[in-house]
RNA sequence: GCCCCCAUCGUCUAGUGGCCUAGGACACCACCCUUUCAAGGUGGCGGCACGGGUUCGAAUCCCGUUGGGGGUGCCA
């Protein structure tokens, strides 16, 4: 496919990180709307490729996102460990051409010198001592004189002065190469046009931008992105954060909430809700919008994205996507005795009531058990008086004898029977709710105790009243 | 140390010299609605880091200070 080529980089680390998802959805909606190609690419180390689960484990966060290898954007994936000869060939060219040269100063060495002299870092040293390859020899980049200007979209010009720069390492002294080497090496194979990248990477950049010159390319078009940061406003690390975009998916989030949010932290869709929709944010996103700042990642703001998002669905849609949950291991019920049916009905009760998937189990259950579990504390409450006894007694006698099975008419049943003790309906349900759901808490009662039936929520009444006395 | 980036309510942001007595969203609080809990509705709290300029006029432009972050490895 024709047009600019984004590439995203990811590196293995067993779990997708959310700074990540972010950088690649960014890619994935410029490439897409420009009609130009996402070009993935694995950066893979010994450890990635020993652990095969970890690359594809970054292929399925990226297909929950919506970036399909099967969509005609896509391209890849490469694997930068396949290009390791390239890469060498690359700085055997540079140093032919004179822009690197070998060094035989080990880390120690430069430290004992820089101490000596009463500078920092490598001095260049080596630079004209002619030195040809051999073992333990590091090659380094001649760097030139002069000022380099990154070309930034979302930072415009920044300029670097030269001689802040040191001569840096491009091939290690077994000679692997560097990973600053095989990234220019691979996005000039690959003929990338546009690197959009975390913000940790913008003081590289004058690096790279030289590699690229040194091998008679024009630089991409750069775009360094804010970082994704904590509380305390430091960068998102596994130890301390939760940044594995795979636990929120596991967590019950939703693909559209997480992929909404995180296109939205560190830039505005144009309309006037921030709410939007994959094909609007498409359209709209610029890097020219990007916030020059770091974002905080607000656990609490994307829960409510989710909550949004979960509404938003339509009731055949939720419960499609409540299954897993629904029929997880640790559901309190057989998965067989699960009734799709019911919950479609129940659905447009229970979609407001969720902030992740996760929470429609607890909502449902009692559908499904034989036996409620009564939490003590619920019903300690809701039979704390003789009125509300009563109350449960007499609309278990009342519920027996009700002509029609409905929500309205057993709700006005027991709103009669509530008055007729001085108790309000909000009191005067609490007790059916605990002796039926086992619950303070939950789905409206009548329109469920219509869904559970006479037969089951009758025997959940009787077995209630029983254990009054 | 040196280099680079950043700076609007607690948080995410709108804002590109007059429309700003700074708008929205999340969170928080109150009220309304109500069949519990949610959802929904209404309202409230709360911000341009500081100091100098430039200008008739600055959140917006410039300089400095302070604060925060990142980079600076024979890590990726």
């Amino acid at each position: 496919m024709a047009g600019p080529r984004y590439r995203f980089a990811p590196s293995p680390t067993g779990f997708f990180h959310v700074g990540g998802a972010r950088t690649a959805l960014w890619n994935w909606a410029l490439a897409r709307r420009e009609g130009g190609t996402f070009v993935l690419r694995i950066e893979d180390t010994d450890e990635a490729r020993n652990r095969p689960e970890w690359t594809t484990g970054i292929i399925d966060a990226l297909a929950w996102l919506g970036i399909s290898t099967a969509d005609p954007h896509f391209e890849g994936p490469y694997f930068q460990s396949q290009y390791a000869s390239d890469h060498v060939d690359a700085a055997q060219r540079l140093v032919e051409a004179g822009a690197a040269y070998y060094c035989d100063m080990t880390p120690a060495d430069i430290e004992e010198r820089s101490k000596a002299e009463g500078t920092q870092g490598y001095g260049g040293w080596s630079r004209d001592s002619g030195l040809g390859p051999a073992p333990g020899r590091v090659l380094r980049f001649r760097v030139p004189a002069g000022t380099t200007v990154v070309r930034d979209a979302v930072r415009g010009e920044v300029e670097f002065d030269n001689s802040t720069i040191e001569d840096f390492v491009l091939l290690r002294g077994n000679g692997s190469p560097m990973f600053l080497l095989a990234n220019v090496v691979d996005d000039v194979q690959m003929r990338i046009t546009h690197v959009v990248r975390a913000e940790e990477h913008l003081p590289n950049t004058p690096k790279q931008q030289m590699i690229w010159s040194a091998l008679g390319h024009e630089p991409p078009v750069w775009a360094h992105v804010p970082v994704l940061v904590n509380e305390t406003r430091k960068k998102l690390s596994k130890r301390r954060d939760k940044v594995a975009l795979e636990m929120f998916r596991d967590e019950g989030y939703l693909a559209s909430a997480m992929v909404n949010y995180l296109m939205t932290l560190g830039w505005t869709p144009k309309g006037d809700s921030e709410i939007c929709a994959w094909d609007q944010m498409e359209s709209d996103f610029r890097l020219e919008d990007v916030n020059h700042s770091p974002a905080f990642f607000d656990l609490k703001k994307l829960a409510a994205f989710n909550g949004d998002h979960i509404r938003m669905l339509s009731p055949e849609a939720f419960v499609e996507a409540c299954m897993p949950w629904l029929t997880a291991p640790d559901v309190p019920y057989p998965a067989e005795r699960l009734d799709r049916a019911l919950v479609r009905a129940m659905a447009p009760h229970i979609q407001p009531r969720c902030v992740t998937l996760a929470d429609a189990p607890a909502l449902l259950d009692f559908f499904f058990v034989d036996e409620p579990v009564v939490d003590p504390d619920a019903w300690a409450k809701a039979t704390a008086t003789d009125e509300m006894r009563a109350v449960l007694v007499e609309s278990t006698d009342a519920y027996g004898a009700v002509a029609e099975w409905t929500a309205a008419s057993l709700k006005d049943l027991l709103e009669r029977i509530g008055e007729s003790h001085g108790l309000k309906l909000g009191k005067a349900q609490a007790s059916i709710r605990v002796a039926v759901t086992g619950r303070a808490v939950g789905p409206p009662l009548f329109e469920s105790l219509e869904f559970l039936g006479r037969e089951r929520t009758l025997a959940r009444l009787h077995g209630a009243v029983l254990r009054l006395a």
